[in-house]
DNA sequence: TTGTATGCGTTATCAT
DNA sequence: ATGATAACGCATACAA
């Protein structure tokens, strides 16, 4: 079958010590014992068994990335940028899909799954209680970066966006362009999750700021952040009187949809409705009209989530450290440009 | 640390091998020694070690998604239904990105990698050197089932598309328009992909039956199949004279881009210039105008990818296996719907 | 039906 | 610097 330590080590007349010494780089080895074993690795084609190494070790090699769903354009982005920068520091990538099931969210988060193979989680919730958090106990039994939340409580290791803030500059430029019927699109029916939470608190902030008027008709729901809720929300909206002249969608997607729904009730964007989105996916710099959005920068999130995720899996005890990524608003057809 | 089977069957004062065999579902466990067996379980919070079980068994319970990048909506889609069909046969996806790196694709494919704790691999090449798979050799190492290609040798499991027939009923579809300029975006500069070639032949041999003169000028090459190549490659095709009045785009990505470049351009699709693309991704449902598109079926792909994926693992000496995926034509405003 | 013992391929400890 | 050998946690052949 696949040759092992052991062949080589008898092909080349040495221990397997020393066989894995030269395999594993390590430094006290005689220039000539090394030749000898490295021909016979090559000779015999012999390749380290990664899943003995792990048994050994502890250590797989491998991070597991849960996300609601990979084919959302947000979460397919920042999976590459996980996946890129997981593999420069020696990792790869195992992606996990929760829908919108919160017992698998759950399960995943208790580590109760069946084969954990995997030495650390980022876990990207589109929508995450805390209650889902407090399940899994103050001592996560596994390393784990969260993604995207701002609840940060000293537990976890943490990426954070300051939902908040991105939402006020959203709405901020609505009102800088006059428009004061400004509706949101992606409220939760059951307002238990953070981020949408967080992003309405900062479109009636910023509605405030500007002194105008909340409209409780104008907070619509969404329930899944998909183009298709986008298009029902913003068909709602075109129904109401008085009809809004602009909307904070809570994802680009919703946008997507939403504009969408404005053309086909003869009416345009920017000049009737303008629209404003989140997330700054590719979609929406080539749709038409292009997007304004609050762009969230994938990359550095990526970035900093695995580096917080490989710092922990080598330093468990270390304390839990919060990032929180910069955002910024980048202004598009979508709202007049 | 963790606890044992062997912790486990010292609690419920049994041994390994019956701990053993009640948590691998044996049969013939007396229903008393099961309950005290799962009581203590329980009591201990057990989780049988995965690693240690592969490497036992030789079997990880888990597949790899090769694609060039999980961020075009084509391969995120198809991930999704890939990380479905696989959980519901009890297996988790790691996904590889190959970028356009030749180098990465052989690595993966010849097994060269350095760990593979993966059952076996779902390669889905954007592009694909026939001298690539001849270098994996005959006997692929792994269980390997190849997507997307059309070169069926007998010696992979394959699930196909039709790439000849896809652009033929596309552009038969813009000719039964009255198109007769029709272009192409998405050959590629080196010759030596199987995609492309299969649906510039596919694209020649609609215009041929329907007698119209095929202008080289008008295959546009495009080396990524992206939205900013789409759009590069249709700016130069405005360019030219006589100007297209109508595009065939290798990917719906690039249709993308091309509907962009027309109007930015003063012109409008479809009227001056139809467009249509292959893959029907989510995008194309809701851009304006909508996408005419070949649709590829990505959750069919995926089931039979996986079904193909798992039959070779509990079966590595079964004959190989074609599935040609069906398509078809969805027509939609960018063709005057 | 259940117990005992071996080995999967590696790393690491203890020698030398 | 290198060799012999004991784990890592599990599944299973063989015994009982």
């Amino acid at each position: 079958m696949a040759v092992t330590l052991r062949d080589v080590a008898e092909r080349a007349q040495v221990s397997v010590r020393t066989v894995s010494n030269v395999v594993s780089g390590y430094e006290h080895v005689s220039p000539q014992m090394r030749e000898r074993v490295n021909r016979a690795i090559r000779d015999m084609d012999y390749r380290p068994n990664q899943v003995a190494r792990t048994l050994r070790t502890g250590r797989t090699g491998m991070l597991a990335l849960v996300v609601p769903e990979i084919d959302v354009p947000y979460f397919s982005e920042l999976a590459r940028e996980v996946i890129e920068a997981a593999s420069e520091v020696g990792y790869r990538v195992m992606i996990d899909q929760t829908g919108h099931d919160h017992d698998r969210e759950r399960e995943l988060l208790l580590g109760n799954d069946r084969s954990m193979l995997f030495d650390g989680m980022l876990f990207s919730p589109l929508v995450t209680k805390s209650e889902l958090l407090d399940m899994h106990g103050a001592t996560p039994e596994r390393p784990l970066v969260l993604l995207g939340e701002h609840e940060f409580d000293g537990r976890y290791d943490h990426v954070a966006i300051d939902n908040v803030q991105a939402a006020r500059d959203a709405v901020g430029h609505l009102v800088a362009l006059g428009r004061t019927r400004i509706a949101a699109i992606g409220t939760q029916p059951l307002e238990e999750y953070a981020t949408p939470l967080q992003r309405t608190a900062g479109y009636e902030r910023a509605l405030a700021d500007a002194g105008l008027d909340r409209d409780p008709r104008h907070s619509t729901p969404a329930a899944h952040y998909s183009r298709e809720d986008g298009y029902a929300a913003m068909r709602r909206l075109l129904e109401s009187t008085p009809r809004p002249d602009a909307v904070f969608c809570y994802s680009d997607l919703l946008a997507v949809g939403a504009v969408r729904a404005v053309f086909d009730a003869g009416l345009r964007v920017p000049q009737d409705v303008a629209v404003v989105g989140v997330d700054d996916i590719a979609e929406g710099r080539y749709s038409r009209p292009s997007l304004t959005t609050v762009s969230l920068d994938a990359p550095l999130i990526a970035r900093e989530a695995v580096r917080l995720l490989t710092r922990r899996i080598e330093h468990p005890e270390a304390a839990a450290e919060e990032v929180v990524a910069p955002h910024r608003l980048i202004v598009r057809e979508s709202t007049g440009g």
